[in-house]
DNA sequence: TCGCTGGTAAACACTC
DNA sequence: CGAGTGTTTACCAGCG
């Protein structure tokens, strides 16, 4: 309960410094985020360090090939210097990960060129390498994004059963959820579809040659430092045999959606990590052929009797006669290789596609989770997808420590900052204790966020992104003689958000500290006792001046306006209509929606604001805050009064006998001080 | 880097 | 005496 900033401030950093520190891989959130600060993969923070996981292991495999490259010459050259083999390995995985973590794709087509142009790599680690990257990163996507797919229902699920709503809703839940499911399992027969549809591709003709090599499986939870060592133990075994023409490492994919047959809507959805979370399988050359043996089927170029070897097609009546053909037709040559950086381009491709469909499924996700939302709360802290951020919420969730609400509003103002982040759904809701400078920053006009999300706030243990001091003075105004006892004001918060209903204590003491602190806060001796009263300029004083002054700010705020301009159409639009947000869907289910909507359309109406101050008000439509000029103190004084003012009425129409209500309240505070 | 602001915790005094 | 109220201080974090 207390102290839970810091404490998870520390983590963080502990976590940045071992990301950046030694051990290159399985790199925690923190290191990873950081790896990526550069914002270069818009992936996804929840699977973010499966995805990272997948890409050091091809990134590994790159090495190998770097490795073998390098014994070749060696052998082959009988090149004096031995040590490199050692002393290279370590400064080269170590490099590689920050690659690895910031490129999407694993080995690049020029690295892949590279390494062919070198022709040092036997044809058969060639090709080892060639099918583990493309099969790896199929499967890594596929994997996580059914992993993801999966929590993402099922915190769902939790939701609406911590609901405890009509059975009515949950049935339209069941149905929606139903309905998504069969999205997911649509789009994984339509990802195997594709890669079918590629393995079929006859991109060139298959020159007979040398023995390729058979696959074997290759664990996907793999740990790098494992996978290391198995390609140690291969490519060593490989330079020892090479002459047995035996075999070498690489993907099973059988057992997933790559060449296996569509699972069940079951199996895809209850367990999506049966398939790809194998283990650690160390394999020699021998047991490689065994593993064959023993499971026949078991290779990703074959199925029904045919070799899918793109293009091919070939039947083998058995698993035997197709090891013989896949050694005799499809060994590595030039033109296989380039089938193969063919091959890759389309799997970018399927790529693309699958970050498009995975957007498509994300709204869904966000859709229905407004539905769920709405009607009744939920018990825990709401959060799309809190519990697929693995990265803060799981690790910091404290019981007591509710301040970090994973899905604290206030960092949905942020996103517009973070790009592009489609799915990514960490950075719709910034998990964790992160201390924004919200609302009050944005000017978001609290009365119609609360108006417009008030249901939300009422059911849902988000924490609403505003001050206390602009809370407390809501509170006030929204009272019918705009004064408030302490224990009023208290009630409102209880009231008004389910989030203020725990650690009482804790917001208690804030609302008390706001009220002392801040000079807006009067207080005045009433028959009640004492009362609370607001005094708006002083308020006024206290908020942000700086748009309407600062020059600096409002280049920011054009910027920003010029930053959101695709948002423009959509939020002039709704801003015209003034009073049915266009938002209100998602604000109402999903507060970081709305509240990020608020803050862009906050934000261009500061843009705004400036050219109609310059232009005379054109601002037709919405509160007179965009007719504020500039230099009159604020546009903030015109802003609560007149564009919070009149819609704080609206509230407080709608529920707000103040003290009725505080009474309903009453017992609320002092259950939640048990807590 | 610094100053401002906000959130949290805590100590303390006062009142009922 | 305990709870509630009110004040004050300190510390930390985010942000410009």
């Amino acid at each position: 309960m207390m102290q839970e900033s810091g404490t998870e401030t520390k983590s963080n950093g502990s976590a940045i410094q071992n990301g950046s520190g030694g051990s290159n891989h399985l790199l925690e959130c923190g290191g990873l985020r950081e790896g990526r600060s550069n914002g270069e993969t818009p992936a996804v923070d929840i699977g973010a360090a499966d995805l990272a996981h997948a890409q050091q292991q091809q990134q590994q495999a790159l090495q190998v090939a770097r490795q073998l490259l390098l014994q070749q010459q060696q052998q082959q050259q009988v090149s004096g210097l031995k040590s490199p083999k050692r002393n290279d390995k370590q400064p080269a995985l170590q490099v590689p990960v920050s690659v690895a973590m910031m490129t999407p794709q694993v080995i690049t087509p020029q690295q892949m060129q590279q390494i062919l142009q070198q022709q040092v790599l036997s044809p058969q680690q060639l090709q080892v390498l060639l099918q583990q990257q493309q099969a790896l990163m199929l499967q890594q996507q596929l994997q996580e994004f059914y992993k993801k797919q999966q929590e993402q229902l099922q915190l769902q699920l939790l939701q609406q059963q911590h609901a405890g709503k009509q059975p009515k809703e949950q049935q339209q839940v069941a149905t929606q959820q139903l309905a998504f499911q069969q999205q997911l399992l649509q789009m994984q027969q339509l990802q195997q579809q594709h890669l079918l549809s590629l393995q079929r591709q006859g991109l060139l003709t298959i020159q007979p040659g040398q023995p390729a090599l058979p696959l074997q499986p290759l664990a996907q939870g793999m740990i790098p430092t494992e996978l290391q060592q198995l390609w140690k133990e291969v490519t060593s075994a490989h330079t020892a045999e090479e002459t047995t023409g035996n075999n070498h490492s690489s993907l099973d994919l059988t057992t997933t959606c790559v060449s296996s047959s569509a699972p069940s809507k079951t199996s895809l959805i209850m367990n999506p990590h049966a398939s790809t979370n194998g283990q650690l399988s160390v394999h020699t050359p021998k047991r490689e052929s065994l593993s064959h043996e023993e499971h026949p089927h078991s290779h990703p170029l074959y199925g029904h009797g045919v070799c899918k070897w793109p293009g091919c097609e070939a039947v083998c009546e058995d698993f035997q006669s197709f090891l013989k053909h896949l050694n005799s037709e499809h060994a590595l040559d030039d033109r296989s290789t380039a089938q193969c950086r063919v091959q890759m381009q389309v799997v970018q491709q399927l790529e693309l596609q699958l970050a498009k469909d995975k957007e498509r499924l994300q709204a869904m996700m966000t859709h229905l989770h407004v539905k769920s939302t709405e009607p009744k709360a939920a018990p825990q802290p709401l959060n799309l997808v809190s519990s697929v951020t693995l990265s803060k919420s799981a690790s910091e969730a404290s019981p007591q420590s509710l301040p970090h609400t994973p899905t604290t509003p206030t960092a949905p103002l942020t996103p517009v900052t973070q790009g592009p982040s489609v799915i990514t759904t960490t950075s719709m809701h910034t998990v964790g204790p992160i201390r924004r400078r919200y609302s009050d920053k944005y000017n978001v006009p609290i009365s119609s966020d609360i108006a417009q999300n008030q249901e939300f706030y009422k059911n849902a243990e988000v924490r609403p992104p505003f001050t206390y001091a602009s809370l407390i003075r809501q509170a006030i105004l929204e009272s019918p003689e705009k004064q408030l006892t302490l224990n009023e004001i208290y009630n409102w918060f209880t009231r008004m958000f389910a989030y203020f209903r725990r650690n009482a204590a804790t917001w208690k003491n804030a609302v008390r500290h706001n009220l002392s602190l801040h000079k807006c806060f009067v207080r005045v001796e009433n028959v009640k006792g004492a009362v609370w009263t607001v005094d708006e300029v002083e308020f006024q004083k206290r908020r942000p001046q700086k748009i309407s002054g600062n020059p600096s700010l409002i280049k920011n705020m054009q910027s920003s306006h010029a930053y959101c301009t695709p948002l423009n159409a959509a939020l002039q639009a709704s801003m015209a209509e003034n009073s049915i947000p266009l938002y209100t869907t998602a604000s109402m289910g999903n507060p970081t929606l709305g509240n990020l909507a608020s803050a862009i359309r906050e934000e261009l109406n500061g843009a705004m604001e400036h050219t109609n101050s310059n232009e005379s008000d054109s601002s037709p439509g919405r509160s007179p805050m965009q007719a504020v000029h500039p230099v009159h103190v604020k546009e903030e004084p015109l802003d609560p009064e007149e564009a919070e003012g009149p819609l704080s009425l609206v509230t407080t129409a709608n529920h707000s006998p103040d003290f009725d209500h505080d009474r309903d309240y009453e017992d609320e505070p002092v259950n939640e001080d048990m807590e």
